[in-house]
DNA sequence: CATGAATGAGTATTCATTCAT
DNA sequence: TATGAATGAATACTCATTCAT
């Protein structure tokens, strides 16, 4: 009668984190209660506070997890013999979960700039995540499939970037998806393959700037 | 909401807005509350709903006055002599405010897909900025800033994912941001520059193919 | 329409602060939920927040104007021409209120050794309360119904313990209390005048010593 | 609620009575939650329930165990030779455990007048220990410790009174105590040995007299 | 136009207690 | 004996909104 399972208490837990990650799809991270999330879980209001010790902790809870696994894929990746474009394609395309999943992670991405705690989760995993890209570009590298003069820190930060920007696109535009995305592909094989130009765009056609946007 | 002097009401109104965005900024779409911005824009919590008839319809018209904005620049954009990329050189350099104007962008995106009313502004404002896109594209083919086969439409959503890029480095490394966005105007160069690939992504080094990212 | 009646919105604040006390009065410090206290106020669960910023803001309230009712008639007392013993003879006696009184006076005396914002509102007014008796004691000794080489600071401390064990007893043994009262302010008498014995209580009458009370 | 070995059995509640102790001096009686005492005392909550019905069980265990405590020792000072004042200086001296110990006692008397089953309790302790007051008290009188005119059970009702400012010293001034504590142990040597005044508290100087107090 | 009093459902969280194991 | 999962009512407090003035 020591520690009666431990395992069950996991996986209660995981339930939980089911039942919050549903909520927080439908109505996002402020708009789903705890209230709901017991309704969802089907467990008592008090009883949500045996297992996470605040609504926080639960979204923390499942930042984590969504990073990990995102980290993971691309350690997997990495060690694959697969080229980087292939092993980053995936990411370049749409949310699996669509708009309410891209909801989602908007709203977790506003939260970790407002709670430090939050911040703290996700700027550490996106730096393990940036690390990772650095590790696959230097080996890249290695194998002559990267540019050797390249930054590879700016350059991870722009795939992360890009990774991002691909969902969001594909989110907002699907019929185009299927042919922009590719372009998508294509431009980031551009980016491994081509040194950094030296701070210059290329040489403006005309002198008229325009106004600096104000928003 | 009827108005005695239109002028003067619009002009309180525009200041509430003002108000209302800067609370949004510390604090977050949901974290900020009318009586927050009521207190900011120093007029009673009644007599806000003078000027709006909700806090959602708050938010709704600092969406779509951001998205107006940008029209409107796209627009000037155009019209004016410059080239494509100078012109679209503002969006894709850090955006004043910072991360916090970043994060609320994010909530407002997440707002937009849960909330339909909002959701249809964001979408029109979306279809016919890309719309403003394909004509200043197409202006570019004419002068032959723009490779003539490429695909307008495809072109103008994948400039929308840059543009979108840009901001998720400006909120997620702010310190690399320097960096990185030029590189992203340099893909813009390229993307306008370079007909499109027939769906090959460069001769991929292995057979192996990666396990599809279920994120 | 410039503060529409702040006199107004102070009688509310004092109708609640009343209903307060009357809960408190029922059922204790903790005992009284803000539900019981609008519920006795006959105002909405919400609206109580318009008039005070929490619980313990009410609390303090209260104590603080119960101490300031005390520090006045004490000041009274020492203006008008009475005697000491006569000034203080009101406060050596029974509570008005009772028992539930008496309890509510516990539950603030403890809530004030735990809770720091009100032990600084209630040492605060001890303090003053201290004073002003050490004012009067040191009148007192002017007009030589006051020994003169008493600590008046240790005397003012022993008077106002005096003064509170008075009310105890009175509710503890209300039988006894009236003749007890007047024992404990010929006790006070004594106290005026007589010198402070020097750190011996008399001699004792055996040798033998009590084990010393273990709390 | 049944035990097997009664030994065992009355040690672990002696440990859970500890455990709560420490946390009610801590927290108080309402601030500290049966989940912190299990804590404390190293067992589940719904053990807890094994060794007593509810958590005013244990407040009243408490009480209970506190009051007899002092009315053993103030009988076993009876039954020493010891004088009246020496038996009763531990009573009017620093209570160890200082203002919380305190705070918690004016917790307890707060509570006992709102619980009528802590009422009974206290009541009947209070009754018990003035007994053994009065007993003391006559046979001082017969040793001529105490003067022989003297009303016993006023003048058990007045120490009990000096006991209870001598609480009240040691919470609100802790710092003074040295001071004032030997102040009232006078005064108890002068409450035993002089005679009481026939209803006049020495001659006063003025006829006015002072306003009731109604606080 | 403008105020601020008023509402009441809703928020996250706590807690004494029960119960199956 | 002993555990800890489970409960559900209660807690202090918030907030968008309405309304009398």
């Amino acid at each position: 009668m020591r520690k009666l399972d431990p395992v069950k208490h996991e996986k209660k837990r995981q339930e939980i984190l089911g039942a919050a990650m549903r909520c927080f799809l439908c109505s996002g991270l402020k708009g789903a209660s705890t209230a709901d999330i017991c309704a969802e879980a089907k467990i008592s209001p008090g009883h949500l506070y045996h297992y996470f010790d605040s609504k926080d902790a639960i979204v923390a809870s499942l930042i984590e997890g969504r990073l990990e696994k995102v980290a993971e894929q691309l350690k997997a990746g990495i060690q694959s013999e697969s080229s980087i474009v292939e092993t980053l394609a995936p990411e370049l395309e749409a949310q699996p979960g669509g708009a309410a999943a891209m909801a989602l992670i908007f709203d977790m991405m506003a939260e970790s700039k407002r709670n430090p705690e939050m911040g703290k989760i996700v700027d550490s995993h996106n730096r393990s995540i940036r690390e990772s890209l650095v590790e696959m570009l230097r080996y890249g590298q290695s194998r002559g499939e990267v540019e050797g003069k390249l930054d590879l820190e700016v350059t991870a930060t722009t795939i992360m970037a890009l990774m991002h920007a691909a969902k969001v696109v594909a989110m907002q535009n699907p019929k185009e998806a299927d042919k922009a995305l590719p372009v998508l592909r294509q431009l980031l094989g551009h980016l491994l393959t081509t040194p950094a130009e030296s701070a210059k765009a290329g040489p403006p056609r005309t002198k008229k700037t325009v106004a600096r946007v104000r928003a």
